[in-house]
DNA sequence: CAACAGACGTA
DNA sequence: CGTACGTCTGTTGC
């Protein structure tokens, strides 16, 4: 691909010296708005500024990749063109553009005459008509002429000088479209675009097309009359619906070919000498990103583009500002006379430990203090991290004053003892990403990493949390606009041949180029969560919990792998069964886990009547709608016994399925399953678990409960306990809302839902029947979910009239919690984020969607982030509490799960009443809310009997 | 071979 | 037409 590109690169400036760049303001500024939130493009004066940022990110890339001689910006004129007098409805539908875009759109014309860029309007016309113009001026002077445009009338300007970039759904890929592209897509050449386009008519602009025809036909047409003039002429030889369509449409195809035709021979007054590309007015640009507070970074990165723009050392101020946390560091090689360990240690005295002292972060106030990143040091390990089964490659530090040195694994086994010795003393200092991670890899060296002050993996994922990185390198391609660099390409050609010799060498340049990394990471991310407040929930909770974490993966949790070898034979022979019967009752072999598969045989074959459609238009085939099309055809032998077999198999199925991937997870050295907590992908701040998910073993029905009964307590242990939180996020819900009646429900200790029953319905608690409780408790719980009556009405089989009258009855007893939620929803509009109560936040750009459904979604998010947040904010902050309860009095019981609101603790013998009364109070007491958090505990043989 | 869809397990 | 996840499987498209 690298290759291909390269190829077609040299061969196209090959055949013209010359390149023009032609660019759809309008369309670019448009694109640019809504593909970034606002919110995190705004000054502090609250002007937006993401379509000039985003605008000029886009010009840059698309510069850098183009490399145009030339460059011009067409922008569209207020007022009518020619084209309203023909069409008064043109461009109706087009929603007005949003009132924060409108201003930018004088910014970015200011920024273009800064780079020198000149950008034409004509009144009286397009910015389409301007475009269609200039590339028709470069094509006659001998250009190649590329035009950046979203809008498709572009098309028919396309030939063998003229190209046009189309956004494809992500803007970054921009279409190349060449005549071949035009014509394998549309099936037409370019110069007919414009007849295929008035057919099909263009609902973005509100103009109407054939009836029914699409540009199938449209196309098809075309190439068998030659053009619309010939489709025109022989309108009545076309036959069926479609040609009765066209007949009574004519005129207006008539007119929108009128209308789409672009205008080429204006003038503008330019010519190609005024849009040679020049070099920017530096004191201008300056000026202008001054105000709009754009950072150096995106300066430097967008003068790249232009001539004579590349900031030179020293030249400006800022980017000698930046340089520090960019620059290359300087790698130095360990003495090689004296003994690893020795000049590690001198290293570290020169390099470290000479300009940081032990205590850089005081531990109060830590909001307020901006942590000295110049005497901050990086630390970064690399290798395989699989809890219990990790290998460690290398390790880097790099040091206040730039210098870094790489140390390989057998330099480690020596040096274990010397970076002990600074961690101990000088984590305080320490920088690096992914505590856990970390942990694991320096693990293997025999190194504990205590808590450091920064780390910008989970400083990445609390200033914007709905983002996850799945690599350094992607973090900072995404905070610092770095293009991803290839890991597998040495920077030098000298290192090229270490892959062959060594596969398991780790080339210098990595390591220390992504030590380098964290530390521009640390530089950009640490006065945002300063910024935000939100260095103390880093500090006091993401960190701590981090440490907690990585003990709970590395000690794993026991299985009897026996009972889940018995579990997973008895399972798949279930499912066996149930397949034969499904198989005898559908006549043919079908495979039951193909949802294509059993449309055919429940819909086609069997002519069963769907339920529901899936967003691909085909019935589904869950096991919702199984169950009530079981119910429908009772009486129908042959399908309801497929029916019932298929949900059999599914469920057993299911369970099989679960059994084996936990078996495949055991780890053989100590027959205990190490999971990955995954502590920056739930956008709320909930933990994940992953390989194996231990966070959805089954505890809703008996069989797939027993899975339970296979995790035991290890060697040396002898039961397991359960704590887990009741009812956590409608008690927080109580709280935040300062509902006094639900909080009274809480403090009086009675059976909760039954309580709340009795006062929603008015009657006394003794009176309330299991209907009415179970009613109250699904709207409870729904209520954090933004959950709609309808929903309700379908949950509870009853219709939405009741759900209706149950909530209305529900918020006249609860009325803050109404307020309370209503406020969480509009706060979120004003503010483009939610907080928990501990500074977490997520934003929600949905909230701004024109689209109904995604703009509802959002508004259910906005609402669910700051309760499910809070309580996930609790149960981290518990964990930290338990955990040091468990180590500073001394016992062996460890936690080894957290599954929300659960944890599950591994006894040691003798402390199960301590460890129980240790664990109660941790979770009890993390936070002192308006309620009491009630805690409920069981210990057990296994998680199964560890159930309360 | 990767990405997507559908299904389903948990809190 | 209920939030937040991860995993498996089949299917589709590069």
């Amino acid at each position: 691909m690298v290759l291909s590109s390269h190829d077609s690169l040299t061969t196209e400036r090959a055949t013209a010296e010359h390149r023009l760049l032609v660019v759809d303001g309008h369309s670019l500024a448009f694109r640019a708005y809504f593909a970034l939130p606002a919110e995190n493009f705004t000054t502090s004066a609250g002007f937006a500024t993401n379509a000039v940022w985003g605008f000029a990110n886009m010009l840059t890339r698309v510069i850098l990749d183009e490399h145009p001689t030339h460059v011009a910006v067409a922008f569209d004129v207020k007022g009518g063109t020619f084209r309203n007098d023909l069409l008064p409805q043109y461009k109706g539908t087009r929603d007005a553009a949003p009132e924060d875009l409108l201003p930018q759109l004088p910014v970015i014309q200011d920024m273009l005459k800064a780079l020198g860029v000149t950008y034409i309007e004509k009144p009286g016309y397009e910015g389409d008509d301007v475009i269609a113009t200039l590339a028709t001026m470069g094509e006659k002077a001998g250009f190649d002429a590329l035009v950046l445009s979203g809008d498709r009338d572009a098309f028919q300007l396309i030939d063998d000088r003229i190209t046009v970039l189309y956004p494809g759904h992500h803007f970054k890929d921009l279409k190349h479209m060449t005549p071949e592209a035009v014509e394998e897509k549309y099936k037409v050449s370019p110069q007919k675009y414009p007849d295929l386009a008035a057919l099909r008519g263009e609902t973005a602009d509100n103009i109407p097309g054939v009836p029914g025809v699409g540009d199938g036909f449209a196309a098809k047409w075309i190439n068998q009359f030659g053009g619309l003039d010939g489709i025109i002429e022989h309108a009545d030889e076309i036959k069926g619906k479609k040609g009765d369509a066209l007949r009574e449409n004519i005129e207006q195809v008539k007119l929108n070919r009128k209308v789409n035709a672009l205008v080429r021979d204006l003038d503008l007054g330019v010519d190609m000498n005024d849009l040679v590309m020049s070099p920017p007015n530096l004191t201008a640009i300056d000026k202008l990103f001054a105000s709009l507070e754009f950072g150096p970074r995106t300066k430097t990165r967008l003068l790249k583009a232009f001539p004579g723009g590349i900031v030179e050392e020293g030249a400006g101020e800022e980017a000698v500002d930046e340089g520090p946390a960019l620059e290359d560091p300087i790698l130095d090689t360990l003495d090689g006379d004296a003994a690893v360990a020795t000049s590690l240690q001198q290293w570290i005295d020169t390099h470290i430990t000479a300009s940081i002292t032990p205590k850089t972060v005081p531990d109060d106030e830590l909001d307020d203090v901006v942590p000295a990143l110049e005497s901050s040091w990086f630390l970064h390990a690399e290798g395989d991290v699989h809890p219990g089964a990790t290998t460690l490659n290398a390790v880097a530090l790099l040091g206040p004053d730039n210098h870094a040195v790489m140390l390989t694994v057998a330099d480690m086994t020596a040096c274990g003892t010397v970076l002990q010795r600074l961690l101990d003393s000088r984590a305080g200092a320490c920088a690096l990403h992914g505590l856990k991670e970390q942990s694991h890899l320096l693990a293997k060296a025999g190194v504990r990493i205590p808590r450091p002050w920064f780390d910008t993996q989970l400083a990445g994922y609390l200033v914007e949390s709905d983002y996850h990185p799945d690599s350094l390198d992607a973090a900072a391609a995404h905070f610092l606009d770095l293009p991803i660099e290839d890991g597998d390409e040495p920077a030098q050609g000298e290192l090229a041949l270490d892959i062959d010799d060594e596969p398991e060498a780790v080339k210098p340049t990595s390591v220390i180029r992504h030590v380098a990394t964290v530390r521009a990471l640390a530089h950009e991310l640490a006065s945002k969560v300063v910024a935000r407040k939100q260095y103390s929930l880093l500090h006091t909770i993401e960190l701590p919990v981090s440490q907690v974490l990585f003990g709970m993966e590395s000690i794993g949790a026991a299985v009897d792998e026996g009972r889940l070898i018995a579990m997973r034979d008895r399972f798949a022979t279930e499912a066996r069964d149930a397949q034969e019967q499904a198989w005898d009752a559908a006549g043919k072999r079908i495979n039951l886990q193909s949802p294509k598969q059993l449309q055919a045989v429940l819909f086609d074959d069997m002519q069963l009547r769907g339920t529901r459609k899936t967003k691909s238009g085909g019935y589904t085939t869950d096991a919702a709608a199984l169950q009530e099309m079981a119910v429908r055809n009772v009486n129908n032998e042959r399908a309801s016994s497929f029916l019932v077999a298929l949900l059999r198999h599914r469920e057993t199925n299911k369970l099989k399925q679960i059994v084996q991937s936990l078996l495949d997870e055991v780890n053989h050295d100590d027959g205990r399953i190490h999971t990955t907590f995954e502590q920056t992908v739930a956008a709320t701040g909930r933990l994940s678990s992953a390989a194996p998910n231990l966070q959805n073993i089954p505890n809703r029905n008996a069989a797939g409960r027993e899975i339970r009964g296979a995790f035991v307590p290890g060697d040396g242990f002898v039961s397991l306990m359960s704590c887990d939180y009741s009812q956590v996020e409608l008690r927080i819900m109580a709280h935040l809302s300062g509902d006094e009646a639900l909080i009274e429900a809480f403090r009086s200790g009675a059976d909760f839902h039954r309580y709340v029953a009795s006062l929603v319905y008015q009657i006394p608690v003794d009176e309330i029947t299991g209907d009415q409780r179970s009613h109250v408790k699904a709207m409870s719980y729904g209520l954090a979910y933004g959950l709609s009556t309808y929903g309700l009405a379908q949950q509870l089989k009853i219709s939405p009239a009741e759900a209706d009258v149950l909530k209305d009855k529900y918020f006249a007893t609860f009325g803050k919690v109404h307020d309370y939620l209503e406020s969480l929803v509009s706060e979120a509009k004003r503010n483009g984020y939610t907080e928990t109560m501990f500074g977490r936040r997520r934003y929600f750009p949905g909230l701004k969607s024109t689209n109904r459904r995604v703009r509802d979604a959002a508004e259910r998010a906005a609402l669910n982030a700051p309760i499910q947040g809070t309580a996930a904010d609790i149960m981290k902050i518990a964990m930290i509490r338990a955990a040091e309860a468990l180590h500073d009095h001394g016992l062996s019981s460890r936690i080894i799960l957290q599954i929300h609101d659960e944890l599950v603790v591994e006894i040691a013998p003798n402390e199960a009443d301590t460890a129980t009364e240790l664990i109660r109070d941790a979770m009890e007491n993390a936070v002192h809310l308006d309620v009491p958090l009630d805690v409920s505990t069981g210990i057990g043989d296994d998680w199964q009997l560890a159930a309360h």
